[in-house]
DNA sequence: TATTTCTTGACAAAACTAGTCAAGAATTAT
DNA sequence: ATAATTCTTGACTAGTTTTGTCAAGAAATA
């Protein structure tokens, strides 16, 4: 698992972006100097956001990126694995077989798996709506109790 | 944010001290055998738990680690910010000063914050104990939707 | 005293991150 | 058409981090 600059700035662009709906078009020069982020990383980053849907590019003098989705269609979790690859915390390096060694069933890829899960749930519940309206802060919340998972069932 | 090898290891490393605890102590040798992990790496990772006080150490013939604490007390947020640092996603490069450069408020500070503390919050409830008897899956929870945050206060 | 086992710190290869650079393609204004 | 603008693509690179290795030593016990 992992968190790097490139995910960063492609939120920061995407907000950016969405900021300057009403001019239609920025540029990439403009988020990269209203941001200070190098202009030529940046395009890496939004070459990707292109290739994967959520900006359509314009070329050509008064060109540049807008939105190709709504900002409540633009979900956090896709746009984190486009960027950074799926989030996976891998348990062990042993593929199917135990890798306790000692108690024959891997106890610790639940904790990844199970964490995992739990990154992708909360950034799937998060638009760049969201995030334009300032409705992030407070909306974590703590796991399900061990006690009470006895008495659950999966789906 | 980063979750690497090392804190993989290290609550391998934890599992299976735990889980010989009826032998009472468990030599690195026998802790990277059985998981494949090298035992001079695994030093560096038991070296930092014995130092922070989650594993003891005794030298000599027949010595070997055993928990320092009773597993239901080790913490999975605790290992992992003494083996990886402190889980924090930094928004942007700026400090105080606004950073979109547009709007004049830093809208995306906010996402990495929460998500920073979502990972925390789950962790933070997870303990050794709780991965010995494989109560873990199914205990990750869908952040408050976005609707709701309008009616709540933050504590 | 010899052996076992942990302890510490220096060192290093490989992978990854964060960026640069350059050549080119598309679009528009003149 | 031509020039200017802007995105597009891919190769390249410096620096950092990860994932280890190695060696010398300290503590404990048989």
């Amino acid at each position: 698992m992992k968190l790097t600059t490139k995910g960063r700035y492609a939120v920061l662009a995407l907000t950016e972006i969405a900021l300057s709906e009403d001019k239609n078009l920025i540029k990439i020069s403009e988020i990269a100097k209203s941001q200070n982020i190098s202009s030529t990383y940046l395009e890496q980053i939004l070459s990707n956001l292109k290739r994967n849907g959520f900006v359509k590019a314009v070329r050509g003098p008064n060109g540049g990126y807008k939105l190709a989705l709504k900002a409540e269609d633009i979900i956090m979790s896709d746009v984190i694995e486009v960027i950074e690859g799926k989030i996976e915390t891998k348990g062990c390096s042993q593929k199917h077989i135990s890798c306790t060694g000692i108690s024959g069933k891997c106890l610790n890829h639940d904790l990844w798996d199970e964490l995992g899960k739990q990154i992708n749930l909360f950034l799937s519940h998060i638009s760049l709506k969201d995030i334009l309206e300032g409705n992030i802060l407070g909306r974590s919340r703590a796991p399900i109790l061990a006690q009470d998972c006895d008495n659950m069932t999966i789906n």
